[in-house]
DNA sequence: AGGCAATTGTG
DNA sequence: ACAATTGCC
């Protein structure tokens, strides 16, 4: 048994249960330090996904604490924040869980040779994803580019065991100095709506346990038909947990496979979305630049609008589409959006107002407490057109349609869209408390009128297409 | 190499 | 009923 610290670099895995790093530093025996760096990565988050990692991070050293650990917080770049810490601390190794990000891989691979060459151990763990990346691969050769057969390769194969919790993590004799998570202000660009989405938001290890017992216990079952309605609530929500690693994907793997074996209903569709997650992932990883740049290249050059006045009624949740409205304010108010309004909002940002699919996923980006760029780069792009989907152009969500299909009692409508309601539910009214003060919106004022008729911004957006083609 | 299967939709 | 292109085997 080694007195040489170990350093757990703590990055998106703030939890105790399925951890194979935190696992691995316990098993050596050493003393553990955990850390948490705000390198620029972390200075580069959007508002809501800086404030809602500030959370996670502050839970996950409140549940160190009662185990008699500590966080060690510090600012700067990796390799010179890990070198103090080791020249500090005696420390001779540093493990972390993996990511799959390009900025992330090149920091991390970086890192590893760099405390190599100084002698140190750097290792990476598994945990991010069910699957690494580099191993799914079709019978040719090479990542998968559609869905379905991802998803009939993967859903026979072992997902390895959960890993157990870790209990306890023995102490270093000096803890080093650490910064305090307060001066870091992570939720200043959150201006006056961070109390507001703090309503909603399921923060920590524990929380996120629950939350998806509950689902199993309540929702699961009837899963498959309520997951499309956006104010049933009958999604898991378990995205904004898994975003900060507060529950491992293995976790719900295995529960859901386990409901799957017991014959439950909706069990198969719940991992499907899971695997969608990780679909999303591996494209990533294969595909780097796919936040930013198309994934079919005969894209490049389409006339999308750039930023501009639809675009901004859009953000606002004012383009008199109720649909469309109800989720942009969703989304102000709660940091979250329901899947099926995802889809909706994009579809119509991109196809009837035309506007280029990286506006809108930079505004995603700005508001989202589960915002995860994989998912978004993938989802973005599929929905726009240039994304990795056949024929995609002319599927064109009519947000009308939609609100038949998926809000047929007007409840969703109801929850976020203040306008002509005489007693509007909090989630609706809290939405003109949440925004900044110069959109100058009140809940009294006549609801917008359509921006664009809708046959009219589809036909608009089906002969761009058809003209670009050529 | 050629056939088959998509594809969270629309009208 | 329809859309049609691409990916996968």
């Amino acid at each position: 048994m080694s007195d040489t610290p170990v350093l757990l670099w703590l990055r998106r895995d703030f939890r105790f249960h399925d951890h194979e790093a935190m696992a691995a530093a316990a098993k050596t025996g050493a003393p553990v330090i955990p850390v948490f760096i705000h390198d620029d990565q972390v200075e580069a988050l959007g508002a809501a996904a800086k404030w809602r990692l500030g959370l996670a991070v502050e839970a996950f050293a409140e549940s160190l604490s009662e185990k008699d650990s500590k966080l060690i917080l510090r600012k700067g770049a990796p390799l010179t924040v890990l070198r103090a810490l080791i020249e500090e601390t005696g420390a001779g190794a540093v493990y972390w869980s993996r990511r799959y990000d390009k900025p992330g891989r090149d920091t991390d691979t970086e890192v590893k040779s760099a405390l190599s060459d100084d002698g140190i151990e750097a290792k990476s763990f598994t945990g991010h994803l069910l699957f690494e990346p580099w191993t799914v691969e079709t019978k040719t050769g090479g990542p998968y580019k559609v869905y379905t057969p991802f998803w009939n390769a993967v859903k026979g194969t072992d997902v390895a065991p959960e890993v157990k919790t870790v209990s306890e993590l023995r102490t270093p004799s000096d803890w080093p100095r650490s910064e305090k998570l307060d001066d870091w202000k992570m939720g200043a660009a959150m201006r006056r709506g961070a109390a507001i989405v703090a309503k909603h938001v399921n923060v920590g290890e524990r929380a996120a346990q629950s939350r998806l017992s509950n689902f199993l216990r309540d929702r699961l079952s009837a899963y498959k038909t309520q997951r499309d309605v956006p104010a049933s609530g009958g999604t898991s929500g378990l995205s904004e947990n898994l975003t900060y690693g507060e529950i491992s994907p293995r976790t719900i793997w295995h529960a859901g496979y386990r409901e799957m074996a017991e014959g439950n209903p909706g069990a198969e569709t719940f991992l499907k979305e899971l695997v969608w997650r990780e679909f999303a992932w591996h494209l990533f990883f294969h595909w780097p630049d796919m936040a930013e740049r198309n994934w079919r290249d005969e894209w490049n050059g389409f006339d999308w609008r750039r930023d501009n006045n639809d675009a901004e009624a859009w953000r606002r949740g004012m383009t008199g589409e109720p649909f469309v409205d109800a989720a942009m304010r969703e989304m102000y108010v709660t940091g979250t959006m329901h899947n099926r309004a995802r889809m909706i909002v994009a579809s119509y940002l991109s196809k009837h107002l035309m506007t280029d699919w990286r506006v809108g996923l930079r505004w995603f980006e700005d508001c989202l407490i589960d915002w995860d760029p994989a998912s978004n780069a993938m989802g973005w792009q599929w929905v726009a057109g240039p994304g990795p989907d056949a024929t995609p152009y002319f599927r064109v969500f009519n947000p009308e349609t939609q609100l038949d299909k998926f809000d047929k009692d007007g409840r969703y409508r109801k929850d976020f869209i203040a306008e002509g309601q005489a007693n509007p539910p909090e989630t609706a009214t809290d939405y003109f408390e949440a925004i900044p003060e110069s959109w100058a919106l009140t809940p009294d004022q006549d609801y917008p009128d359509r921006l664009i008729d809708l046959k009219e911004g589809r036909e608009r957006a089906l002969a761009a297409y058809e003209q670009h083609k050529g």
